[in-house]
DNA sequence: ACTAGCACTCCCCCCGCCCGAGTGCTAGTC
DNA sequence: GACTAGCACTCGGGCGGGGGGAGTGCTAGT
């Protein structure tokens, strides 16, 4: 059905529309690709494609552009990964150098991502599955409100404002050194079981006080789960408004949900993939393409991307989004 | 030179023009607003404020709009600020109440903000400039890297990592003891002068330890300074499309840039404040308008405000900043 | 199976047109 | 002197109609 010829013709459809942002007619294909045929025969294959449901027409007399599915098809058949410049290599280590904590690493990875694509790019915060309690610390603030914090071998820092009422500093004292105690080294999970029976092992002058923090705990335990995305090169944006129809305006309600967002990233695997157009089941992102990646120590990690048209180049794309996600893998790694 | 009547017409192309959009004409203004003049006269005193520079032509057979300066006066002098409805004072209440950090303080009061004015709204972290340091606190995460924290009395958390080489547990226990004896209490540039003959203090075996920490901590205060900025609405932007003459693209990369948004809301005041076009003093934001406010404590903290064009309902957006700014305030002086 | 050639289709750009909203001015009125 | 009525004038924007051109689909020929 597709032979060898139709697909490359296919590829150059796509490279040549992604290049050019224009209907790609049968004559430029012949010109600039060397496929040693007249462009009537193009045409003819063409013709095919078209049947098939990869390409189609804007009107009559114009030439053709991918739909959905070609350009599916070419990213699962035709578009190998554009190796990286050195310069792009040496600009990721670059800017990755020199990270100081989490917020760094997503703030300046998203921004990094955003410019090495000229798109938008969209990062999901490291979630703690494979991390562990670290420390718990209770700090005073006013009156009788104090600061829960919660560290974790990632070095993300949780925290919390609480009201314990009144409470003398021992017994807050007392508290603390129990629960670092209890959860130290153990994984989300096991803490937030762990917390279930700890008040109740406690002497009973203390209970109420311990349950009040326990709570918070294990509410920030489950925020922890729902972790959040940063966005970053929104202005990029700018370049593809005639690509998205009917203009900016989903695309950007969309990018403001961080719900939305979540989904996007949800799907992540190790390896780069791509949801193209109508794939991404939101009307708002139905000329839009997600090419995200997981990155992280364990492959149950958080999510990065980049979000932009369809007609967007997809090796490159991918190759950076790819490039981006192991950087960051090493950088967590190394800490 | 401007009498009372030309005010009124000045206030009447502002209103119309920021209702409808369009180019206000003479016959328009005496139909609309009860002047009791002929259109002739009101054409007149148009023609006297054109010369004073409050008013333009977009071309010649067209209506009047308003030049900043024209704007200016008219949040200067001419617009009172709306009150709020009681729904919108209600919705803000239920949007902030029952926050649980400073975190989320900033990000739900930035979303509240951009809804009630459908505008983009940014804010600033609040800076610690009356906080206090209340704690500091080194937690061992992998290896030789520990993560250094800060807490101070506003709740605010401040981390970074640092490679500490070797260190046995108890010299790094020791530093931490000395450091918050020395500390506690203290606001930022204080604890930074402190810190200065920190290590001089201490036994020679623990100073080369001590002085990596204290390198950390100094530039934790200094970070402390340049808060960060939080935007959000933006997809609110679109539908001013044709507003931003060029199109979205240089308000979008001007609110990419955390430089350019902290020198929107670095001169904010506990009043309200609007800056019109040219008066950003930037030719992205030219036909931009700002509408900030500080907030917090005291006067010194830090900003809020929204951006819009300048085709702005001035009266509205000032409340609503107003009110947003007061609300914040309360919840912050509450913890 | 491929190609050359040709008729046909539409989009897009350009031009000229007219319409009408709105102005500026001048002469007239209270 | 301040206001108004009236009128000529200006200019943007919408409408319609060609012409050009890119590209197709088809058919007949190699």
């Amino acid at each position: 059905m597709l032979d060898d010829r139709k697909l490359a013709v296919l590829r150059a459809i796509v490279t040549d529309y992604v290049f050019s942002r224009e209907p790609v007619g049968s004559r430029a294909i012949v010109e600039r690709h060397n496929l040693d045929v007249s462009s009537a025969t193009v045409r003819n294959d063409m013709a095919a494609l078209e049947e098939e449901g990869y390409i189609t027409h804007p009107h009559t007399s114009a030439g053709r552009i991918p739909t959905d599915k070609g350009y599916r098809l070419f990213v699962d058949r035709l578009g190998m990964m554009k190796p990286l410049s050195i310069g792009e290599k040496k600009a990721i280590a670059a800017f990755l150098s020199g990270v100081v904590d989490i917020d760094d690493i997503v703030s300046r990875t998203v921004r990094l991502l955003a410019q090495v694509t000229s798109q938008v790019a969209i990062m999901q915060y490291p979630t703690m599955t494979s991390a562990v309690v670290r420390r718990i610390d209770i700090v005073p603030l006013h009156d009788t409100r104090v600061l829960l914090i919660l560290v974790n071998s990632s070095g993300k820092v949780s925290q919390r404002t609480i009201d314990l009422g009144v409470a003398d500093e021992n017994t807050v004292g007392l508290v603390r050194e129990r629960l670092n105690e209890a959860l130290a080294g153990m994984g989300p999970r096991r803490a937030a079981e762990m917390l279930q029976d700890f008040t109740s092992c406690l002497m009973p002058e203390v209970r109420g006080l311990a349950s009040t923090v326990v709570a918070a705990l294990l509410d920030i335990l489950a925020a922890e789960r729902s972790t959040k995305v940063v966005v970053a090169g929104i202005n990029n944006l700018t370049q593809f408004s005639d690509e998205f129809k009917t203009s900016l305006a989903p695309i950007l309600d969309a990018l403001e949900e961080q719900v939305v967002l979540l989904k996007l990233l949800g799907e992540a695997t190790s390896d780069v993939t791509v949801r193209i157009g109508q794939e991404n089941h939101h009307v708002n992102l139905a000329s839009a393409s997600v090419v995200a990646s997981s990155y992280g120590v364990d492959t149950t990690g958080a999510g990065l991307g980049v979000v932009g048209p369809t007609r967007m180049d997809y090796p490159a794309t991918m190759a950076s989004v790819r490039a981006v996600a192991r950087y960051v893998s090493r950088i967590l790694a190394e800490r």
